[in-house]
DNA sequence: CTTCATGTAACTACATATGTTACAATTTGA
DNA sequence: TCAAATTGTAACATATGTAGTTACATGAAG
């Protein structure tokens, strides 16, 4: 699949598809071909890489939009504020991280086969 | 405390402070004074007063920095993505925002009274 | 050898959060 | 009564990060 494909499909510049997929093929789980017939290809077991890998593939980006205005406050209070949240968003980091573990390509292509046969049944 | 003094603290411009801090009067967490011997004051109760109470009337910020690119995708592929990941995501979101309930101001007082003793004591 | 792709650098555009300035409104105290 | 201190708020400026765009080199296929 060409970047330009994926891109038309996700509503985003090939280029930024490029961008994202590069990280993907540093990560060993695609490969990409030039020239004519060229693009990208899936070069991984489906059913064994699963969304955390893709997550760490992708530069382990940060999770949380919310988080320590400053990690080493001077101020006690600040101190304290940050021990509570720390302990709270670890906690659900590793919950996600550990969702995103159970879940595999080949179960994203299961859904995926569900989703699409039940379109055709429901145009009938 | 006025809003420079808490400005300080925090590293942050007073009128920024203010327009948090609005927030948390509007819900009735804090009560603001203006003129001489002004500033903003607790109006609420340090042991019933919780993270999550905070979170909500501070707008209820999105937790997740990272998320679907579309929610109503037309694709099937990102249909199936976005299943697997708003699972995770309401997993992860619902823990987060139980601990935040957890945690009351009086809790982080009691912190902040112990690292205050824990200073002091290095100090020595 | 032309066409179609990726690879990548450089730049632009945009959204969001924060900071800043300015000033009105209000309260206190001399 | 008046000056100083403080919040309330609008308007604008700045910074940051993400996505988009342009441009062009590289490589592969027919």
């Amino acid at each position: 699949m060409t970047s330009e494909a994926l891109g038309k499909c996700l509503g985003a510049n090939p280029v930024v598809v490029r961008r994202t997929m590069g990280l993907l093929r540093e990560a060993g789980l695609v490969s990409a071909e030039r020239g004519h017939s060229g693009g990208w290809r899936i070069s991984a077991d489906l059913k064994t890489v699963n969304l955390r890998q893709l997550h760490a593939a992708l530069g382990e980006p940060a999770i949380f939009a919310i988080g320590n205005r400053n990690e080493t406050p001077e101020c006690l209070v600040e101190q304290a504020v940050n021990a509570a949240l720390d302990k709270a968003f670890l906690e659900a980091e590793a919950l996600l991280l550990d969702r995103f573990a159970d879940v595999t390509l080949a179960d994203l292509a299961a859904d995926f086969a569900r989703r699409h046969a039940e379109r055709r049944a429901t145009r009938e």
